[in-house]
DNA sequence: TTGTATGCGTTATCAG
DNA sequence: CTGATAACGCATACAA
């Protein structure tokens, strides 16, 4: 609470006792008498008695809440993760921090040590499509702040994972494409670095080898979400225009880019699917709403925050430190719309 | 930091001064010695030496967070509101902790306790629709906690407020209805108690009345934001639909809403804006991708959040109780898009 | 100019 | 069973 917050001492003067007492009779101590336990209790409720986490966690020396970074929450999909953590968190007692990257790996790096200074018990983090210098979080996870990675995780450092499966997600996409009978199936990507981008391309290529086609390294882009995405993309775009084997289906691998891809189509006035195919990674509601409804893949990112935080959680509760750490990895959902393609 | 975090103390030990003259010489007091001040600040960066914020909070009774409470993180308007707080709160030392009320009114309790017992230094909310009992809130406010409202205000307090110009967007919103041609349109809006959804009927039955219409109160439907939504919007378009003069256009009055409006038209095979006209409150960046393109009032989300946060901060950082409050109305800005109906 | 002592709210340790 | 005291990390009134 706030000015006249009503603290043990309160207690202990109103009821002629001491603070230790009080502090005993309030966590339920065996060596406190029932008599002045139900007393203590009683009154406590009655002038509606709040710890104060903050002397308690200078005491415990922890803040029961935990950092979550992400580029950005007005992004679908962090915003369902972030759901996914909080609803969890909550019902445990700890409070979430939640600080944007904006995909800058110097803005990550200040919110690590924002997050860091705030005492955080823990932190789930997904890096920016920049991050290459992974020194000060290993810094960190080694100095025992609780580390679990999710969706842009970094591989370089053996702490619990967790991401949807990329390989599979890439591989129905582009099938699905295949299905539909294009042939010449371009990649929109995000930067080579990351290890979900790997992933992608993967899943990608697996899927053209599968179905007797060769890849094109010219078929695949790679733009990095900074804020000059929609450049970027526009950029990619012009470029695979200009090929000689133009692509007939553009497979769009990240929520921005699916969104990225679709406004430039728009604008240039290509329909869709039509003239060109195109599916892509998307959490976004909005997808059933443009004409025709957009095929996308979809991940599970409620879960995805549930699961990171339960395994968060664990790292922080238990006494000794964790050794043998998970990757979990989730199935995306394909979500088919607008399948029919009218040649 | 976690584990080994460096304290006053080991800087002092260190140097074989007390803990006061680092404490003073890190806080560039007047009555060190220049000599002194240098030896520890160097000191102190060399070790990398943070304060430790808890201790600090416990010492000066505050905790530098400010709690923040919206229905949901995943709507693009809270989300870009969030971003303003968080654009000016980190630059002046504080962190966001954020709650969602999911449009319960039970939980927004819960996080008011919540946020209260984790003693942030101050509150900006955007109450639920559901909010009809102010007595925690008043009583919070009354104990000393700053509190700005935004959106969705409660009048019945009186301290900072923050909206757009209700009235004003949705007259122009109905306006342009009305410059298009339509005839007979519909407000599909908010539960009644809300202020915010007074004043944008307010708006839409003044531009009605401006332009030689009359108000037919068949033609408003009020949809709470609850879990039902979705339902509650299909039974007000029943309805509309039921109507002997069945309306050929709809002001849909919240971010929500719209996007439901839309997504049951769409179902239906409704053609916008050629069969029935739709205008809608919306901060979404989907809007332009759907076809055709959405015409919207858009909220100045982003400022909204930044000038809460700096009125909230004032409160928080004056010396004396704030006696005058404002309350800072901001313009809507009424995107226009397909503005041609084929009739 | 610097050091000592105290307190913020809580719990753990040690006495009684 | 209960009470006094110390400690968590820091800032500050008071002493020197």
């Amino acid at each position: 609470m706030k000015f006249e917050a009503v603290t043990i001492k309160d207690i202990a003067k109103a009821l002629g006792l001491s603070t230790s007492t009080v502090s005993r009779a309030l966590r339920d101590s065996y060596e406190i008498s029932p008599e002045t336990k139900r007393l203590v209790i009683e009154y406590a409720q009655k002038i509606n008695y709040q710890p104060n986490p903050i002397a308690l966690s200078l005491k415990e020396r922890k803040s029961r809440s935990i950092g979550i970074i992400v580029c950005e929450i007005a992004n679908s999909f962090f915003s369902q993760v972030i759901n996914g953590i909080e609803s969890i968190a909550n019902t445990r007692g700890y409070n979430i921090i939640i600080a944007q990257s904006k995909e800058s790996a110097e803005r990550e790096l200040a919110d690590l040590q924002f997050l860091a200074s705030r005492s955080v018990d823990g932190l789930i983090i997904s890096v920016t499509t920049e991050t290459t210098d992974y020194s000060f979080l290993k810094d960190l996870y080694q100095r025992g702040l609780p580390i679990v990675f999710f969706d842009r995780i970094v591989n370089e450092i053996a702490t619990h994972k967790v991401i949807s499966d990329n390989v599979k997600g890439s591989y129905d996409a582009t099938k699905h494409l295949i299905d539909q009978g294009y042939k010449n199936i371009a990649l929109v990507t995000s930067s080579e670095g990351l290890f979900i981008t790997k992933e992608r391309m993967a899943g990608y290529q697996a899927a053209l080898k599968d179905h007797g086609f060769v890849v094109n390294a010219d078929y695949i882009k790679h733009c990095n979400h900074s804020g000059m995405i929609q450049a970027e993309i526009e950029d990619a775009v012009n470029q695979l225009w200009g090929l000689r084997k133009k692509p007939d289906a553009i497979f769009a691998a990240s929520d921005k880019l699916t969104t990225g891809v679709l406004r430039l189509l728009k604008a240039r006035k290509v329909k869709v699917p039509q003239q060109v195919g195109l599916i892509g990674y998307s959490n976004a509601d909005y997808t059933e709403l443009i004409d025709p409804p957009l095929t996308i893949v979809k991940q599970p990112a409620f879960e995805i925050g549930q699961i990171a935080i339960e395994l968060l959680l664990q790292m922080i509760e238990s006494k000794r430190p964790v050794t043998d750490f998970e990757t979990r990895v989730l199935n995306t959902e394909l979500i088919i719309r607008a399948s029919t393609r009218s040649k």
